[in-house]
DNA sequence: AATTTAATTAGAATAATTCTTGATCTCAAT
DNA sequence: ATTGAGATCAAGAATTATTCTAATTAAATT
């Protein structure tokens, strides 16, 4: 990981782009993943593993909750989605295959994503100790957001 | 926060340089709140809940679990302990004050701070959303260290 | 079609954290 | 010193997210 990648920046909230699901080795592209990953694309709301469960119902009521975060799992070692731990409780689960960061807010708990600046990476401000390998990088940043600034006033 | 502090640069694991316990409004400062502190302090590894307690048992056998949770949750909403999330399961914590990162080195488990890079704060080189404030954040790098990657060759 | 391996399901189990309640302590004002 | 109010503590129960287990089903391969 730790490498920039190009094309469209924060998608407008419900974008499907349908990245290529690949997965590796002898991972199998099953019905069950591919529908955890199309609801994550259609409402990119950062939901938790108990929200995808139910919207995935909707499709596939045979579907448990232990397949939901077995999917969710797979597809987040496959690097194809994001785990987000902005708060301790539930992780929430992101399609977004750039480097990117997440914006929570504390007031309404709306999670934003975040993107790299131009030539950045994610260590980019960092002093990385010496000889580390970096894979992986989770950046949550905590405050509050526009609109919950103003009905503070 | 998002502030850039000076002084001494990542620990030499453990040193104790006592840094000003200032709690804020009606909080007080008790002997549990103290002595969690200071063991964070005397042994920096970054543990969890759990360990915090077995140690502060070893100076304060009444303790409880339940009330080293408190002070560690106190602790860090007085901006004096970070509470560190690298992996799921136990948080950890962490009595640097300065603006850090933590890197994870998945072979073996081991947590290092990662300083920021001189004239750097916390948001940059991240395209943060016009208007947003931003109070905290939580950057977690995950991959391998020196001394694992020597064994892996 | 048979075989092999991976994945799913349902529910039990685990583990971390939070909650509840009553007792105790601290501080400040009497 | 006494009292009252609010903060804190302790112990254990409760909650909740997640992982594990074992049996069944599905997918890929021969």
């Amino acid at each position: 990981m730790v490498t920039s990648t190009d094309s469209e920046s924060a998608p407008p909230a419900d974008a499907a782009e349908a990245p290529k699901l690949e997965l590796l080795g002898d991972l199998r592209m099953t019905k069950q993943r591919q529908v955890v990953f199309d609801v994550l694309m259609e409402q990119r709301d950062h939901p938790t593993a108990s929200e995808v469960f139910m919207r995935v119902k909707d499709r596939m009521p045979t579907i448990s909750l232990a397949t939901v975060y077995n999917c969710l799992e797979t597809l987040s070692q496959c690097g194809v989605v994001k785990t987000v731990n902005v708060e301790r409780g539930s992780a929430r689960y992101c399609p977004n295959q750039k480097d990117h960061a997440h914006f929570f807010c504390v007031e309404c708990g709306a999670i934003t994503d975040v993107d790299l600046g131009d030539g950045q990476t994610p260590t980019s401000g960092w002093q990385m100790p010496d000889g580390v390998q970096v894979d992986q990088f989770e950046v949550a940043f905590r405050g509050t957001c526009p609109s919950c600034a103003k009905k503070n006033i």
